[in-house]
DNA sequence: ACCTGAACACCGTTCAAGT
DNA sequence: ACCTGAACACCGTTCAAGT
């Protein structure tokens, strides 16, 4: 079972969530696609338990993460680890949380960042939509910013920029008149970097939760 | 070609992304499925095109909006008219601005939401910024809720409210000492509104964003 | 308890050929 | 310019059978 996960993961890492069917993953375990069955009952399973057992290095990392006295930056730093975990593993974005009858890590990881709204001055109400906000904030990042690279993402730094630079050209070509906002960034769009464009996002929630907490 | 993405459209609206091959949609057409491909060159494409097909019609809700002297207000009701349509039509949020070169629409709604951002104090760097962090939460919190509901969001309001109430079964059975977050909040999310849940999340985003415009 | 080979139904896509 | 039938390679999944 651990090897079956291991080796799932190995897959999407390598090449991506198309790369991982049975019978690719039945070879890489020396035997046949059928026998994967014993393990899963279906490929969502496969794909559930998979992401839930690396999202289990998350938790412990986020685990690791001293409390300091300001819980919003302690939410900060965990979102900040979730993150990072989903820009060195873009698969994870499309099936983190699917079901967390399966996914048991993603809902420790989910009370963990609960538990530091426990410390701040709010209803349940306002800390059930805090929680969902941050992971909306990651998720919702996360996706976006994978749609826009392909592929490239498996390959160096370099190609992504001209990736981005390519996409941008387009973008310097639409009439500045009928698309004034495109023109306005596509200079901080070009060479933008992810994990600063998501550090924003995720600054205007907090924000916008430190200042509903009263502090 | 218009009623080729309308037939798509309604092929995933009736029965989600699963239910769209080329042969039920050439079914449909009534002709044979290499057909499509002298409209499309590959699914990829024919979700991309279809997508921004139905993005028109909110582009032209967005449109109709008007500008009130308040600009962070204005990006709410765009905002809430986008999540409108992705709740109606769960699938929307896989495939939304994935490729902005074949969505054009979805390129003019990015631009509108931007310009609001215009009549904002803010850098180039902060707008460009701002939008990412609309256009996350929206797709987000979308996926989130499209998660929890398998393909329960076809049927009734009482099919989505029991199967909540199951799966708040299985939480309230959680370990409280473990989970004290999950039991703090369970009664909320047990029945809850997604659209409040969505506001909530975007209002966070935007209390967040005046702050930083200084007004 | 764990694995296999072979089959089934169903995909996206291609292509030579038609009008 | 637009459509077709038939094929190809490849899926997820099942199942009777093996150890």
């Amino acid at each position: 079972m651990e090897s079956v996960l291991a080796q799932a993961a190995a897959l999407l890492d390598e090449a991506g969530p198309q790369a991982l069917t049975f019978r690719a993953l039945a070879e890489r375990l020396g035997g046949g696609a059928a026998s994967i069955y014993w393990y899963v009952a279906n490929k969502d399973e496969l794909l559930d338990r998979t992401t839930d057992h690396v999202i289990g290095t998350v938790l412990a990392d986020v685990e690791k993460l001293p409390d300091t006295d300001d819980p919003i930056d302690d939410l900060r730093a965990m979102a900040l680890t979730l993150f990072d975990a989903i820009v060195a593993r873009p698969w994870l974005a499309a099936y983190f949380m699917r079901n967390t009858d399966v996914q048991g890590n993603a809902l420790r990881l989910y009370e963990k960042l609960g538990q530091q709204t426990l410390r701040l001055d709010l209803t349940a109400r306002q800390r059930f939509h805090a929680v969902s906000a941050i992971v909306g904030v990651v998720v919702g990042t996360a996706i976006d910013l994978g749609r826009v690279l392909p592929e490239e993402l498996l390959d160096s730094a370099a190609d992504r920029d001209e990736y981005l630079g390519r996409f941008a050209q387009t973008w310097r070509e639409l009439d500045p008149a009928e698309f004034p906002f495109v023109h306005e960034i596509v200079d901080e769009f070009d060479g933008h970097d992810d994990v600063d464009q998501f550090r924003a996002a995720l600054d205007l929630t907090l924000t916008g939760l430190r200042r509903q907490a009263g502090s």
